[in-house]
DNA sequence: TGACCGCCCATAAAATACCATGCTATCCCA
DNA sequence: TGGGATAGCATGGTATTTTATGGGCGGTCA
């Protein structure tokens, strides 16, 4: 099974987006997706900020399997999976490991002439890049105080990775 | 598992940066990684210091876990992940053991020609010997207080403390 | 018909694998 | 104990492969 640290999306990269719209997923990034299994990344609005949340299907399984987890029935659960669900877009690699990303995804995210990849671990984001260095000093500041109260793992859930604990 | 003192780093070593910005890790280091998982090191810009703070996939396993631990949405986390994550270059090596450090982190870092490798046990740094200089001794001082509030370690963590045959 | 999509190939630059050399410390055996 | 053989390591140069990026062409679908 993909579990370490080999299948985590880490560093940041800069590509182009070319004039048919086409857009390079960075060669470390590919590797970490199982591109075997499904030949795409899933592209999902942030609603909190003009970028993508991506990753490949462990990324995508792993959320929709903590949505069920949910209530069926409750008010929460059919919200989640409307809003993540039906907001998600499945967006297929060619040869070369680019992607074409659909209009009001660009549109989301004010992508123009680049696109800028951050890797989070498990998953990652797509961004404008000017967008991104509007954030990152605030974020900078956020991150430097959180960082004093990080604790030790707890032991027992270390390695692999605790997040997700399927296994079934 | 690797966990005793034989995977730490210790020792500080200066090696030069050739014209292709190849950088020998010292031999030492080569072993306390675990390269047959993943044949690189993960190395993060300190926010506070020109220098690298790196290490081998158990000290980004060990980092990123301890993020995890915090609520999956909050600010917090998600600061940490992108401030740490998307910073983070896995820098391969070759098979003479060197690698070549992205322009971001060379400039980060302000090295040019040789760096020097500091070891900090389960992680270790990369500096411009220069900048080191200048900041050992003020560490010198917070370290001979600090020294004071040491305790014994839980014996129940205590890694197996092999006798280095270091005789000679 | 025209925008769009999936597929193929081309290329320059950058990343990486491969091979070579001198130096040093270590070992071995006389 | 000494000295030659040896193995490991930092370092240097060259060849090969990846990767990002560009463009062409036929099919499809409104």
């Amino acid at each position: 099974m993909r579990r370490g640290a080999e299948t985590l999306f880490f560093g940041s990269y800069v590509n182009k987006i070319d004039a048919k719209g086409r857009l390079a997923t960075p060669a470390l990034f590919r590797r970490a997706l199982d591109l075997e299994r499904v030949n795409a990344i899933y592209c999902i609005p942030s609603t909190e900020e003009p970028c993508l949340e991506c990753g490949g299907v462990d990324y995508i399984e792993t959320l929709m399997a903590s949505i069920a987890e949910l209530d069926p029935f409750s008010k929460e659960r059919r919200s989640l999976e409307r809003t993540i669900a039906a907001r998600t877009s499945v967006v297929a690699l060619d040869k070369e490991g680019r992607v074409v990303l659909p209009q009001p995804l660009r549109d989301h995210a004010r992508l123009n002439g680049e696109a800028m990849f951050a890797g989070l671990g498990h998953s990652f984001q797509i961004w404008n890049p000017v967008e991104f260095d509007k954030v990152a000093e605030e974020e900078a500041q956020i991150a430097g105080a959180a960082k004093l109260s990080l604790r030790n793992p707890t032991p027992s859930l270390l390695p692999p990775f605790p997040s997700q604990g399927d296994g079934s």
